[in-house]
DNA sequence: AAAGGATACGAAAACGGTTTCGTCCTAATA
DNA sequence: TATTAGGACGAAACCGTTTTCGTATCCTTT
């Protein structure tokens, strides 16, 4: 049993020199002879002797940890994101801190607190639903004017200079929409969030205008607005019933599963009679019946990318009151066809 | 713009006391006078004073992090239970290092070692595939023995001395199998993985014993061995053929699915011709169609009581070579019924 | 007036490293 | 022989706190 963590002290006094001795013979500084080195290295070796992480990051006042403040963690195109941004940042010898918002402002408040005391050197996060209702962003404000590096991703806003990675979904709906009369569609229906979200305008946008370059008018009969948490019956049904379009395009993933559970229920065949199309290609996508295709965020290239832009405003110099030196990355979407089109 | 954090050096040298009164003074130790006290602590306010956290660590020996070591993040159940781990720690005044090992046996090693090193107060995790497979826990006790507290959850293993919270496996597929006797059904199928996995293994064994309570055979040819990745065509296209069967009890989701999706094509009815039951109460099972009857694992209470027991461990004393210090915790899963069944 | 006790503060060690300067010794050079 | 140059090491400052232990001052007591 080995028992407390050996130090650098323990170190010198088991072997009668001095601290300094000891830390210059494990760095393999030439300053120390070479027998010596070698006896301290090999007594470091045997009791395995590690340096303390802590103290080595208040001496040098960089811990090589980053935090990620998400607004929620059970969500698949956040925890790809976040698996883009750990296995990035470890290749560069970073640890990842989590914190989870919960889509609320002063939940993001205290968490970037607490981590900006000290306990690391940059933060990546998404925007809460919150705090994008409320507008405020002093607590982004403070962080950046510590000098403390800052990355937003996907919820991100104008109104604070930083670095910002988003996708392209105006761009990307279009492209959906312009498949879907390529495919001889005529009748497209949106299906999007009741509540205002800065991706689903984005996407909206992107609907109505590939609409405009087809000619084809822009009907809100053609548009449903849900809730989060809806029974299908109450909802869809009418919607359903009137049957006056022939694909779909849905701002998320699980509006247009529960689109195509109706329209199956209702016997109607798909993609033939309707056709499908989501945005986030996640899980539910790739096993639904029928798959669904679905315009692909790349959410693991995004967090990727996020940590490279971080991970190079942390370890080089650069001009913090200079916009221009701060970028917006753009991630691009793409399309993946299953069997619902 | 307020730039640089300040520091009680600071607010000593401006107030013209030492580094020791302002400490105390913003501790509110009486044995500072008022009037200093008060004029220490506006001053602190003023400029924003708040106390870096890793001198604190240093001083301290406790960091109020904990390390959470998972084998993937993009994955319901992982993040499902960390969703817990992280609410309950937050609460508690701790935070979260996350690390993924990949499945990996060398990067869990590799991360338990980074974050060993002072980074954390703790660790909680599920092993990964490979280190299972080797059946090599020594980085395990490594930590143990330096006094660290450890918390395995779900994939755990009896060769660690420490606390562990899994769900009753075992117990919950045989109440799935029972169900499924009672509904009528006489030959349940066993989709289970490839790759040896303790929890699999467990189902396995309650599928078992529930067949043999019910007098049963248990028929090999009725158990299904899949690697993770697999065309569905190939492998699962024979044993629908034979059709010798008329429940499936699937020892994770997406199986199940798949299962769902082939026994689809094939024109069987479900639940009628055939009814399945999957594993790991996920997003798939809500959304899938037919929706999937599953056992609900209750992930985040998992995450609660694992982060419970290890702060408890971490905040007070207990005698680590005593094994009666250490406790497992059962976690009971439940039956969520729907349409596949 | 001397002793005792608060009161209010500061010096310094400690946490575990890194790093800059000495300093001492030996050997080579002028 | 006196000077110089390295080589090999140690002392000490520093990172930002906390905390123990003085100690100076003043006020009470006897």
């Amino acid at each position: 049993m080995i028992r407390k963590k050996v130090t650098l002290k323990d170190i010198a006094r088991e072997l009668e020199v001095s601290i300094s001795t000891v830390s210059k013979a494990l760095k393999n500084s030439n300053e120390i002879s070479r027998d010596t080195r070698e006896k301290i290295q090999a007594f470091a070796r045997l009791y395995n002797y590690k340096p303390n992480n802590i103290a080595i990051s208040l001496k040098n006042k960089r811990t090589r940890n980053i935090g990620v403040i998400i607004p929620d963690i059970v969500h698949h195109f956040f925890t790809t994101v976040f698996r883009g941004i750990e296995k990035y940042a470890n290749q560069r010898g970073y640890n990842v801190i989590v914190c989870v918002s919960d889509e609320s402002f002063d939940k993001e408040v205290i968490n970037m607190e607490m981590l900006a005391n000290g306990s690391i050197d940059g933060f990546i996060m998404a925007l809460s639903a919150e705090t994008q209702d409320k507008n405020d962003f002093n607590h982004l404000r403070q962080v950046t004017d510590q000098g403390i590096p800052l990355v937003l991703f996907d919820r991100v806003t104008e109104e604070v200079v930083c670095d910002k990675v988003v996708i392209n979904d105006e761009q990307a709906a279009m492209e959906a929409v312009d498949f879907l009369v390529k495919s001889g569609k005529k009748r497209i229906a949106l299906f999007t969030t009741e509540s205002y979200l800065n991706v689903s305008e984005k996407r909206e946008l992107g609907y109505r205008r590939a609409l405009e370059q087809h000619r084809i008018p822009f009907d809100e009969e053609l548009v449903l607005r849900l809730p989060f948490q809806f029974e299908e019956e109450d909802l869809s049904r009418p919607f359903f019933e009137r049957r006056h379009f022939d694909a779909v395009l849905s701002v998320n993933e699980v509006f247009a599963i529960r689109g195509m559970r109706l329209a199956g229920k209702m016997g109607l065949r798909i993609p033939q009679e309707v056709s499908f199309i989501g945005f986030t290609d996640g899980i539910l996508s790739k096993y639904s019946m029928p798959t669904l295709s679905s315009v692909a965020q790349h959410g693991e290239q995004m967090g990727q990318v996020a940590a490279r832009m971080l991970i190079d405003k942390v370890e080089n110099e650069y001009d913090e009151t200079d916009p221009g030196s701060y970028r917006k990355e753009v991630i691009r979407a793409s399309l993946v066809l299953r069997e619902s089109t």
